[in-house]
DNA sequence: CCCCGTCGTTCACGAGGCTTTCACACGGAG
DNA sequence: CTCCGTGTGAAAGCCTCGTGAACGACGGGG
């Protein structure tokens, strides 16, 4: 039975019970560490909105950012390749240049226009 | 609830959020650099009205524009090159030779690329 | 107690995006 | 045609972000 079924994020492919420490792409268990299912989950929450690295550090780790503290991009880092492990084609954490990361499932690049052949 | 509903955009298609950093498009999401949506805010802010380019660059820049200062006429092109991709068939930002440039979503050509014959 | 795999964090280097500035082509006004 | 404002592609320099790896802390198993 499921303990806490509003707190279930369905994104996509992707369900993520953060109650549970569990995260299912494709049906199939997502294996991630504690801090890496925090950072998805903080996204998840936040979906479709550009979030600052200022406010998933706080969120996550709970104190202020550190001028030249990387860990964000770490963990975006080390979730989109699993994620693009469980779930290639798709593509969930987006960057936005100077301002942050914003999470929303899209189709990776269906076609590659490349030039016509010769 | 959204943050600042009230500091939303809506034109035409395009639905801009300056202080989400975010610019919608068709329902897709815009992805621009901090200068162009500040241009674009600018612009969109003053819509229907010849905004000089003194009055765009000290808006966006802070400070008065400099003779031969060019900045204002790229970042229009560039935001013309996205807005094309984004929306074809709808053409935005519209030049005011010797004035400076006017925000309003009106139709391009009703016609494709074909050429009209004499 | 020692070995070893996992995790969180930090570092270092390289790739790539962003802003600004040029240079030149284009086009409207007189 | 000539002048000058605008369109456009690209270079230069700076800064952000991607990425692989190192390091130490921690904990389970033998």
């Amino acid at each position: 039975m499921e303990a806490s079924r509003d707190d279930v994020l369905r994104i996509g492919e992707l369900e993520i019970r953060p109650s549970e420490f569990l995260v299912l792409a494709g049906g199939r268990v997502l294996s991630l560490s504690l801090r890496e299912l925090q950072v998805l989950s903080a996204l998840a929450r936040r979906q479709g909105r550009i979030v600052p690295r200022s406010e998933l550090y706080a969120t996550v780790w709970g104190s202020p950012l550190r001028v030249s503290d990387r860990s964000v991009d770490v963990y975006v880092h080390r979730l989109r390749s699993k994620l693009d492990e469980a779930l290639p084609g798709w593509s969930f954490i987006h960057t936005h240049f100077g301002f942050g990361y914003r999470f929303e499932p899209e189709h990776s690049h269906p076609f590659h226009k490349t030039a016509t052949p010769s």
